[in-house]
DNA sequence: TCTGGGGTCCTTTTCCTT
DNA sequence: TCTGAAGGAAAAGGACCC
């Protein structure tokens, strides 16, 4: 007997929103719209603390609507003290040669008069929910990727047929702006791999329609960089061996692509290269991992900085309790994270024997773990993490260990 | 010279137990 | 008691993503 129905061919979506954090950004203020402004910076205040402190000094302005706040108002990026890297930045930004990752002293001088807006990632969570609820109203079956994207299986959706999913997509994008203000661009294909390049290919509000046969066409004259997997490591890599293009690296021996970059990277670029991928579209299941860690304005030295650096590593175990405590979830593994001046990173962990997310036993853990870096060098970033994570059962709180005495804020550098 | 903060996933190394 | 092999778990590191 055979299968009474065979499962029809996949069609999967991929949605991308369109410059999603300067777009929402330019909801609320739109008298930015076409100016250069830049989204990033760390550790410094909201934009509505900046507006409160300024508005204070203006006794004559009592209009706070943000669409009616004048431009002059408005911090400007020369004003920036500190380290920081900008997180996205407008066209008229970019214009500049401003861009993301890019570090904020040196964006200001390429653009000073760039205005300078905090991340508001509150802001940015909301407009996201907004839009995956409107998605998912649409077509249930989603995948979350972040704040600005999803995958969406649009295989059983009534209506996938017309156009390929073309009218389907536009019903989307459609549906999107208007719950949400916001544009997107959405690529359709037969898996995930090809879907997300295709939501790429027609930015801003486009809809891209990939078949199978369009492989040769239109993936294979790309840069392999354009492939989701292949970040900056690899590509060095592959332009030593002069394969540039994803055409480039379809036409690769696989087992010499095993040989070179690993049985199971290897195997994944030869197939990736012919646009096959099974990857199912799944809803995201537990986190994995939960961390805190925060880069400082200048370097500190573990022994020097004693005192400056307990406090630090104190509230970033409270900020992690608190987050574990508001997801439900307790942590069996804790671990720090330094980064020294020169940019290596290294990582300490420590299992406990009762999973928590009792701050006192974190910072006790952290304070365990930082005993066993080198402390004659300066670091530029802490960080705490909690992983083997166990979900929290109803409102039940583990029985609370006795509090540390060290925990307190006094860093734990010291053997006993 | 500059390089944030969350994450996921994978591979390699180290440690522990038998 | 020592030694070595094997296997699993934990720790460490790295690449990648948004």
């Amino acid at each position: 007997m055979t299968d009474p129905k065979p499962s029809p061919p996949r069609r999967i979506a991929h949605l991308d929103m369109d410059a999603f954090f300067a777009s929402v950004e330019l909801l609320r203020y739109p008298q930015l719209k076409d100016l250069p402004v830049v989204i990033g910076g760390s550790g410094h205040a909201t934009t509505e603390e900046l507006f409160a402190k300024i508005l204070q000094s203006e006794p004559e302005w009592d209009d706070f609507r943000p669409h009616k706040i004048p431009l002059r108002f408005f911090p400007r990026l020369s004003s920036y003290v500190g380290r920081g890297v900008i997180t996205t930045a407008t066209y008229a930004a970019r214009q500049f040669g401003v861009g993301s990752a890019m570090g904020l002293m040196k964006a200001a001088k390429l653009c000073p008069e760039a205005i300078l807006l905090p991340v508001d990632f509150e802001r940015y969570r909301h407009y996201s929910r907004l839009m995956k609820e409107t998605v998912a109203e649409i077509a249930p079956v989603i995948e979350d990727r972040g704040l600005d994207e999803v995958y969406i299986d649009f295989t059983n959706v009534p209506g996938v047929q017309r156009k390929g999913g073309h009218t389907l997509a536009r019903v989307i994008q459609m549906t999107v702006l208007s719950n949400t203000g916001l544009t997107c661009s959405i690529g359709v294909a037969p898996n995930k791999l090809l879907a997300k390049m295709a939501s790429d290919m027609h930015k801003p509000n486009g809809i891209c329609v990939l078949q199978a046969s369009d492989l040769e066409s239109l993936i294979w004259p790309l840069p392999c960089r354009k492939i989701n997997g292949i970040g900056p490591k690899a590509d060095a890599k592959l332009a030593k061996h002069e394969i540039a293009t994803i055409g480039q690296l379809a036409s690769q021996d696989p087992i010499w692509l095993m040989q070179e970059f690993g049985k199971s990277y290897g195997a994944w670029l030869y197939e990736s290269a012919h646009g096959r991928n099974e990857d199912p579209v799944s809803p995201r299941g537990e986190p994995v991992n939960m961390s805190r860690e925060t880069t400082f304005e200048k370097d500190l030295h573990p022994k020097k900085d004693k005192e400056t650096l307990g406090p630090i590593l104190t509230q970033l175990c409270e900020r992690l309790s608190q987050d574990l405590k508001a997801k439900g979830y307790l942590g069996k593994t804790i671990g720090i994270r330094v980064r020294y001046g020169n940019f290596q990173s290294i990582t300490r962990d420590m299992t406990i024997d009762a999973p928590s997310n009792d701050p006192n036993i974190i910072r006790q853990t952290a304070g365990q773990c930082i005993k066993r870096i080198d402390l004659n060098r300066s670091l530029r970033l802490l960080g705490v993490r909690a992983s083997n994570l166990q979900k929290l059962e109803g409102n039940k709180q583990p029985k609370e260990k006795g509090a540390d005495k060290e925990a307190q804020g006094q860093l734990d550098l010291e053997g006993s």
